[in-house]
DNA sequence: AATAATTATGTAATCGATTACAAAGGGGTG
DNA sequence: CACCCCTTTGTAATCGATTACATAATTATT
């Protein structure tokens, strides 16, 4: 069933079934209902390559993950990919999901703007000596990042993990706590200094003692750190990554010794061992994201986004209040 | 750049390049080589619709999935995810991710099809009063359903629950138990079913006794059983859930009275709780889906697959080992 | 060397939509 | 009724590939 099939049913040409389909010019009421009724009687679709063919342009749009992060942030995967597809959902946009490995993954995304495929796509894990930056810098073709990254002007969505870092600090603070300590994340990737930043602005709002050590985001770091620093000195532990304060979880549980703990990622595990923990939003992050390729994709003119986050409260925390 | 371009370039017909690119009749070496270094050298890619608007078949596959399901179930999506992925990386075929909620989803599906967008798609989380199942009847159309279905005869890729069940209750016997409490999920969804008889062979084969008791599968449900059974009676627990294994494990660490305690679903928090389960191999689930549809799609006879499950033996059930 | 057989290449139709341009239809006005 | 203008519709070119068929080039056969 063809444009050219519904077009004959209906005693018109093609060039007005083509009008009805998309609303372009004006087609008197009577013949619209004409042919809308015989599209509707036979359920024709318009051929979506051809389609593509003739617009020169598609409503697909490329996420290509690093494998190896997929496995890695795992629970970061699903609440993105719901977000992007809520907001690509309402606005009738398709989602080529790819994967590809740490090297040669340029080639991937070469092909899919030469081949016409997507009309834009999603940069995702992006590092400072990832062979895509150059490859960016290089294409005019649309694309959002997610995740900041400093050295570069790309458009992109992030979480405010400064915010993140503030708000670890300013719950510890309300619950009493007075000497701090707090577990980052290797220096290196950007999140660990907007993270520190937050943390370093509450110190001074709030008026603590906090004092900082470095793991690698980690759940064994996590652990070794608490291990080798004497708790003792400490009313509070905020963690830059959950998986972190799951190590100081286990260490405490070990030693039956216990401080308030915040993690940070919020991962689904953090409800069930109720461990207090920042939300990042994930969902919105996605939704953001998506809405930018979008109109990116449109020519209009976009702003970054800086999506906040939230801090949920549990037990690890909680039953410490005063 | 089009392939009239290279065919310039290259002093041929335009014939000649579309030969050397699909490899599809013989091309005389001299001329393949002439050929191929101009596509190489202007990074020429084929354009995607025009070719798949010729050949009347693209290689994108679809997956719509529930969007409640896929916030529920969140750790499954991504194993399952990277399944699919693989095999799609290694045949050159692209995977679209849509979304759907529980009404008047069989509507997006239709589209797929009469827009010739994709060449097949994943069915997951269908259920027997599901409008999709008439549908899916109706069609003449390549798709692969992700969970048995016993009513129908589709194609399908399944974990091998039963085997799951039997798993759980052996090992148990093997650390020692003789009075176990199995926490079944609702009758209803048909993993209850392959489970529960996994359970019942288990029984025979190892002669222990088994209680069963029915929740719904939730974190709540597990808890309540947990709170009005008498735990003293049973030597062990083995749920049909990881997170029914969770609110028992919720309620054990209030009484803090322990029993051997195995879930079923693996998720990310058993490894960090450090409970026994069974992990149904999702990402494997993903892989054979994958291979199955592409097969189908090229008219291959296809058998349905039962992936088989492990046993993830941790603390919870070690510790108690004699 | 002439002819047949085989291989290599080119020409042009085709896939199913969109859209520029042309043409027809309809209404109003003097 | 003739003329103009605006609305509605149709014709045909076009997007960039594939491929049936025709033809040219090459090799093999006698």
């Amino acid at each position: 069933m063809k444009i050219k099939d519904i077009a004959e049913l209906a005693g018109v040409s093609v060039a007005t079934v083509s009008r009805v389909i998309n609303n372009s010019e004006k087609v008197k009421e009577k013949t619209r209902e004409k042919v809308l009724k015989i599209i509707e009687k036979y359920g024709y679709e318009p051929d979506y390559s051809a389609k593509s063919l003739r617009k020169r342009s598609s409503n697909l749009f490329g996420l290509l993950m690093l494998r190896t992060k997929m496995v890695e942030n795992e629970s970061y995967t699903n609440p993105f990919l719901n977000g992007i597809l809520e907001y690509f959902f309402h606005n009738e946009l398709k989602l080529i999901v790819d994967s590809h490995s740490e090297k040669r993954c340029v080639n991937q995304y070469r092909k899919l703007i030469k081949s016409n495929l997507v009309s834009g796509f999603f940069i995702t894990d992006l590092e400072d000596n990832d062979e895509r930056v150059e490859f960016l810098n290089s294409i005019k073709f649309p694309f959002v990042v997610i995740g900041r990254n400093n050295k570069n002007n790309f458009p992109f969505v992030d979480p405010d993990n400064e915010l993140g870092g503030y708000l670890g600090i300013k719950h510890l603070k309300e619950i009493g706590c007075k000497n701090i300590l707090f577990i980052s994340g290797n220096l290196g990737p950007a999140v660990t200094y907007q993270r520190l930043n937050g943390v370093l602005n509450a110190k001074k709002d709030f008026n603590v003692n906090i004092e900082i050590v470095y793991g690698d985001f980690s759940k064994k770091s996590g652990y070794e750190i608490a291990k080798k620093t004497n708790l003792m000195n400490y009313d509070g532990i905020f963690c830059s990554s959950d998986l972190m304060a799951y190590g100081v979880y286990d260490y405490m549980n070990e030693k039956n010794y216990f401080l308030p703990l915040i993690g940070f990622d919020d991962l689904p595990s953090s409800k069930i061992l109720k461990i207090s923990s920042i939300n990042q939003n994930i969902y919105k992050v996605g939704y953001s994201a998506a809405k930018m390729i979008h109109e990116i994709s449109m020519g209009k003119e976009v702003k970054n986004v800086i999506i906040p986050v939230d801090i949920s409260i549990r037990e690890s925390t909680l039953k410490f209040k005063k």
